[in-house]
DNA sequence: AGATAGGTGGTGAATTGTGGGTAATTTTCC
DNA sequence: GGAAAATTACCCACAATTCACCACCTATCT
């Protein structure tokens, strides 16, 4: 699915007192008046939190909405999706609060690794992403199956 | 089928003497003006309380009356959700009160585990929810099933 | 240097979660 | 039917947290 977004790029910034980040001001920038400086926030599947602005989440609530809750395997898997997240908005300075859940789950202590994906933002420990990279090595399979989705 | 309400995230909670539960603000913040702070509360098909505002549940209303009592499995269906159904409304400072059935079919003492769930919210006793968690452990075919489905 | 923009720290006011009291209402029981 | 008991509705209160700003520092550009 195509996004409104290019979130791209790599910013370093630290989580203070009260759990506030500040949102990379390029990416501020990009924000559409509808989405009124609102973000979703929810667990990554790796360590780190994911940052949605309103109108991306929006999409993806859309495909949640299909799953019916009398199959079991769907409200498990809703609970276990919806529980973590959480709709922020930034303040005057452009920044969000962490729940402590989420900082919990991404480990996070005080300096941070933000990563624009595209449609969404990966907030990282920064610590927790070095170490994450020396284990990402991808096998060449894996690359392999990709090279027939992907045109890079 | 599309909600108008995006509940989301996890809140903790405890029931008070008279069995007064709040509702977690940032949901009750979304309440449109024709719900009336009125919700429908029913036994969830796990062992937690599905909390619906007014207007949502009127929708599964609306899906439940499609369902024909000739079949014995609507009818056990319909009866069961339905016995335990009970409409409440917020006091000032957004409580409702829990019946004793409800308390008693989700076992909850005190502490206890809201969630929203996108168009409801889920009630669970939080020793229940953590215990249901650990059982919860869905098959991983039926995850892969349902990534191919929901793009996340 | 000055101006601007971006990042970080702090503060007072408002909100929120929880407990309690009392009067009205409903239910129970004889 | 009517009294007693339980439940409910509608208040007030208060501590803790959160929110909406303000202030300052730093780097960059003119």
């Amino acid at each position: 699915m195509s996004s409104q977004y290019t979130f791209i790029g790599e910013y370093n910034f630290v989580v203070d007192s009260k759990n506030r980040v500040n949102i990379p001001s390029p990416f501020r920038q990009q924000l559409k008046k509808n989405d009124k400086n609102t973000f979703v926030l929810t667990r990554g599947i790796d360590s780190c939190i994911w940052v949605y602005p309103l109108s991306e989440w929006k999409k993806i609530e859309i495909e949640l909405n299909q799953l019916s809750s009398l199959s079991t395997t769907n409200r498990i898997f809703l609970r276990n999706h919806l529980r973590h997240a959480r709709m922020v908005s930034c303040d005057d300075q452009g920044r969000v609060i962490l729940s402590k859940q989420l900082i919990k789950y991404a480990k996070i202590v005080k300096d941070l690794t933000i990563i624009g994906v595209l449609n969404k933002v990966e907030i990282w420990d920064k610590r927790t992403l070095i170490f994450s990279d020396k284990k990402t090595v991808v096998d060449d399979d894996s690359y392999e199956e990709l090279s027939k989705k992907v045109t890079v």
